[in-house]
DNA sequence: AATCGCAAGTAAATCGTTTAACCCACCTCT
DNA sequence: AGAGGTGGGTTAAACGATTTACTTGCGATT
């Protein structure tokens, strides 16, 4: 039924190579300015658009982009997916790729998506894997396909090994949040995260640049101590907190929770945090702000601190991270880092294409912003 | 690179069109068990899978349904994909469906997403459009699609005529929660809702079942009264705990807030709330629960009781809607009801491929469950 | 005059499927 | 024995683009 190449040649009195020629625009120069307008002005009177299927069968390319998301990780958002619009209908992008878009909770369904996108042979990959095991990338199957050349960026995580990631920059959020408490002239400032995913190291570090073989040496070292944590983003925002501190010349003090099993955290975090306000509380360091591995954390401390009649954030300066529907519109708003799902987008469709098109790609990093609100406040003495 | 029936049947020692045949199951039937078996074993051996470019040329059907969500709604989800997997990766259904996904901010992005749509020669759509005007669906444009035949469901939302619906079932949902508070006990309730998208209505209602031309007539007869109002979640919500209370013999006794502008609507439901609690405490009729339009109307009016010193839930019982992250850490809890996302996905993608396949489709609306937590109690006598 | 070069465009192969139409050997019936 | 049927396939024509390798006409060069 729509207009097909045949009938705009016929309609413009050429050939349809003619026709193919000059609305590909590819070599559109070898032909006179004259049939050129012609041509385009019937492809266009006619409302003629291509048919991808014909151009994808003839040019080996699908001009699709498989995107994977990990359905408990509740990352894949309108913003995201906008960010790798922004890049797919942007007048950069040579081609007209469209994205299909896959969300698993497990890895039988993950292997079912990814099987979906091969047989449509997409032309690359955006994925974000999942930090359990239970479904993490199928690592066997994917490494086969990397090794055929098939792109694949890898987006919020950091799983798939061999593969270039678009990531919020973890670490120096964990800084941006000391050094916001800094400037408001906290020095006892503890960082609350979860025991699973972290820690309570006391080694010195000194390198801090994201670098992997560092990261890999350190985490593996931190593995064999008997961690079995695999959450980097955990590992590094912590850190970026620890780094800040000892820049600061300031002693790191940390309080964990416990996290049970890997579906409805949610309660577990925000329970977390209403117990460790106690733990800050009483700590002999008596810490006059934390930073939080997570808004749901901050939540938790908020409530702890208003069964105590602690007064917010006088008595507390509390530095969320993510900024969930609620922290701006809690009292105290909850200073917080929004997650950039429309860079990270952005950043990954355009690393994605450059792969596609044989361009040098590397891992990046997306820098987050603190935006301060109600929960800190400059330190009272006492 | 990939396996093609050309090497299926060159390995197997017959024709292409016989793979083809028994490959797709079609006229399987028509070949001997052994043959079959052999092919299928070939084709597995090798790896074999078809190539859907290939097969949609040829088939003249895309295999990919375009999924077209606004932005400003950030109803897609996740779980709302995984709804629309469930169908198109399930057993009955016939074809290798994929999902194209877009996420429009702007009737500019909108238009694009959607003539990327139909550059793919996508086999139907699955359209959450928006309220606004300005992000509405572009409808001379659109409607020149339904009459062509295209298959199209709108999804969370009563903005594009003709086309089949599948939403949650707000009018039942209005119900629910005050059935639930009466169950407790309560005889006055309230209804916290915006002015902008709704009303003040007194008239007497009947007709509560979810018929269409009854809601046009009702909603024409508002539009007159002078109301600009285009959200009928909102009026159905309303309707459907006006419909509760007068078959409890009870009044209705709304209280409203503003809502200005289209962006950043958050903070003013929650002020919204928060200023609603006085109106409510102050209220002749001495509510002693009330329903909320959303969840953050709710937060709002905790963090009003909180002010006031008035205990929750004895004082007021408070029902949300929407069951928002926070909803379910917060104290108290709040009793809301959860967007069944993956619920109206299976259904909006059930109801598509019937379209496609011309089998008859209806409109549904998905019951909606209420959870109860802790900010609904039994009334305390007063 | 013959040849060359170039501008302007065309013919035809190809991509990997599906499917309508056909073929052929063999069996059965009359 | 010949017609008709049937089981078990095959041939070949699409589908709508892209692209390589031509062709053709014509003015300029040798």
């Amino acid at each position: 039924m729509p207009i097909t190449l045949r009938q705009v040649a016929a309609e413009a009195g050429v050939s349809i190579a003619t026709v193919s020629r000059i609305l590909t625009g590819h070599k559109a120069e070898a032909f006179p300015e004259t049939t050129r307008r012609r041509i385009v002005d019937v492809a266009h009177r006619l409302g003629y658009r291509p048919n991808m299927a014909a151009k994808s069968l003839q040019m080996r390319r699908s001009f699709l982009i498989g995107i994977l998301f990990n359905a408990a990780n509740a990352l894949l958002s309108s913003d995201f997916l906008r960010g790798v619009q922004a890049v797919l209908h942007g007048d950069r992008c040579s081609g007209e790729y469209s994205p299909i878009v896959f969300s698993h909770a497990d890895s039988g369904e993950q292997a079912d998506c990814l099987r979906r996108c091969l047989d449509r042979r997409v032309d690359g990959l955006i994925i974000n894997a999942s930090h359990d095991a239970a479904g993490g990338f199928d690592t066997p199957r994917f490494a086969a396909l990397i090794q055929r050349g098939l792109p694949v960026i890898e987006v919020f995580g950091r799983c798939l090994p061999g593969v270039p990631r678009i990531n919020i920059d973890n670490l120096t959020a964990g800084r941006k949040s000391v050094q916001h408490l800094l400037d408001l002239g906290h020095r006892r400032i503890g960082m609350l995260t979860h025991e699973r995913y972290l820690l309570g190291r006391d080694a010195q570090r000194t390198h801090l640049a994201p670098r992997d073989d560092q990261h890999h040496a350190e985490r593996d070292e931190y593995m064999r101590a008997g961690h079995v944590s695999i959450h980097w983003d955990a590992w590094d925002r912590y850190r970026g907190y620890e780094a800040a501190m000892r820049a600061a010349g300031l002693e790191p003090l940390v309080v964990t929770h416990p996290i049970a099993g890997e579906i409805d955290v949610a309660e577990q975090f925000v329970e977390g945090g209403r117990a460790a306000l106690d733990a800050l509380l009483a700590h002999p360091a008596r810490p006059t702000a934390v930073v939080c591995y997570n808004d749901l954390e901050a939540y938790g401390l908020v409530r702890g601190a208003r069964q105590r009649g602690v007064p917010l954030p006088e008595r507390l300066s509390i530095v969320g991270f993510g900024d969930l529907d609620h922290s701006r519109v809690m009292t105290p708003a909850l200073t917080t880092m929004p997650v950039p799902s429309f860079e990270v987008g952005r950043q990954a469709a355009q690393a994605l294409l450059a792969r596609i098109d044989e361009r040098p790609v590397e891992s990046a990093l997306i820098e987050m912003e603190l935006v301060m609100r109600e929960s800190t406040a400059e330190r009272v003495e006492s």
